[in-house]
DNA sequence: GCTATACTTTAAAGTAATCTTAAAGTAGCA
DNA sequence: TGCTACTTTAAGATTACTTTAAAGTATAGC
């Protein structure tokens, strides 16, 4: 899961990154409107943490462009305020949830949670292709002879590429999208993980296989007889 | 036992949370009806009292929202009026009892009694998975070779767990959920916790066992031979 | 009200899974 | 043939979980 948060104070965005990192989360922080939506218009967050009062543009407003611009991301507003009409205007302006500070990080956990379950639910628990199926809930791929717990970098990949079946996925998209704008991680990590996966494919027999598009990408697709 | 406590009037509220803390609940108190809802859904309570006249959000129309997710958690409505209609619609709405302010805390304290017994009644008092078997009256659980009486904290998270077997039960959802909220424990707790349940299964012979899945949380599950 | 006991929590040290990097090997293509 | 892009392996660093011990709290019986 992938997470936007906007928040100009330093110090309260290190600790949410922090916090969300550790539930497993990828994060990209900014701090002011402007970043918030030149990123979140990419649609490449699962959720949003909109911060109402920030620099450039205030989260309220940000969060009306976008959704002016048909990006239905899921938005958590925070307020500092507790006034009843902010609050009102984030709610009117599309905003899923609100949480006002300060607040328990459990709190905000459990409110993300339900936030993305929200819009989740009707993406399906399993995906399937061929003979193999990935839990979006334990993380396993069981296929005909066996079943592989997989490690949440492998799974985010194999799922974007379940997804996207039989469609090419560049090397970076998968970096933007599972580590993240600012990441210093080499772009070999993508080829060491396609390996991982391809060796756990074979492992538990499946029927499709990752092959690579020299230069472009990947893209999964059932084996050729 | 854990319950919600939705009562605006501070006073009222801090009371309330005294005497049922005293009888041996765990209480969350929300002041108001948005909070009221953004708990309850979270379907961590075993019983919701909630004020009909609250700030935001009327309790009635709390109660029906939370109804019309499927939330079924059993629902005292409290109301400083007596009129009859507000009774009638709190009712209709999926309420399973009222009190009228003012009102003797004995009594109180006997409805909820009453409602969370109803509830309960229809759910079995040994819970059963493999060979072993959990007594919910007497936190005894008992395998092939021996009983082994859990405390108050690993029965709950075995309860838990056997309830929704094979399910994955995530770390943050024990601590909402048996420890609530604002509980400022560690995280690390339901590890100790976990490995004192591993160490009692192990000592009654369980054919099941405790799987951690990385990063997200634990399920049971029989074990593979 | 004291003491023994059981339960809960914290802290810390040990273990294992996962992630990242580096480096050596292989294949496609000019 | 040689360049580049990918593949694989292995080692190290990091993080998450497991276990143990000990300190803190509550409770029951005297």
């Amino acid at each position: 899961m992938r997470l936007l948060l906007a928040e100009d104070e330093k110090e309260m965005s290190n600790a949410l990154v922090a916090v969300l990192k550790h539930s497993n989360y990828s994060v990209d922080a900014v701090y002011d409107g402007l970043d918030a939506y030149n990123y979140g218009i990419s649609e490449n967050y699962d959720g949003m943490i909109l911060d109402i009062m920030m620099p450039k543009m205030d989260g309220i407003e940000v969060l009306k462009k976008l959704r002016e611009k048909g990006i239905n991301t899921p938005v958590l507003l925070l307020t500092a305020k507790s006034q009843v009409s902010d609050r009102i205007e984030g709610l009117d302006s599309g905003a899923d949830d609100y949480l006002t500070k300060p607040f328990a990080m459990g709190e905000l956990l459990a409110r993300i949670r339900a936030m993305t379950r929200r819009k989740t639910e009707f993406s399906p628990n399993d995906l399937t292709i061929g003979n193999i199926t990935l839990s979006r809930e334990t993380f396993d791929l069981k296929g005909p002879s066996g079943t592989q717990r997989l490690g949440s970098k492998e799974f985010q990949m194999l799922e974007m590429m379940m997804v996207n079946k039989n469609t090419l996925i560049s090397t970076e998209r998968f970096m933007e999208r599972i580590w993240g704008y600012d990441s210093d991680a080499e772009i070999n990590v993508v080829w060491v993980f396609i390996s991982y996966l391809r060796k756990k494919l074979v492992s538990v027999g499946a029927d499709v296989e990752i092959k690579a598009a020299r230069g472009v990408g990947y893209t999964l697709a059932e084996k050729q007889k």
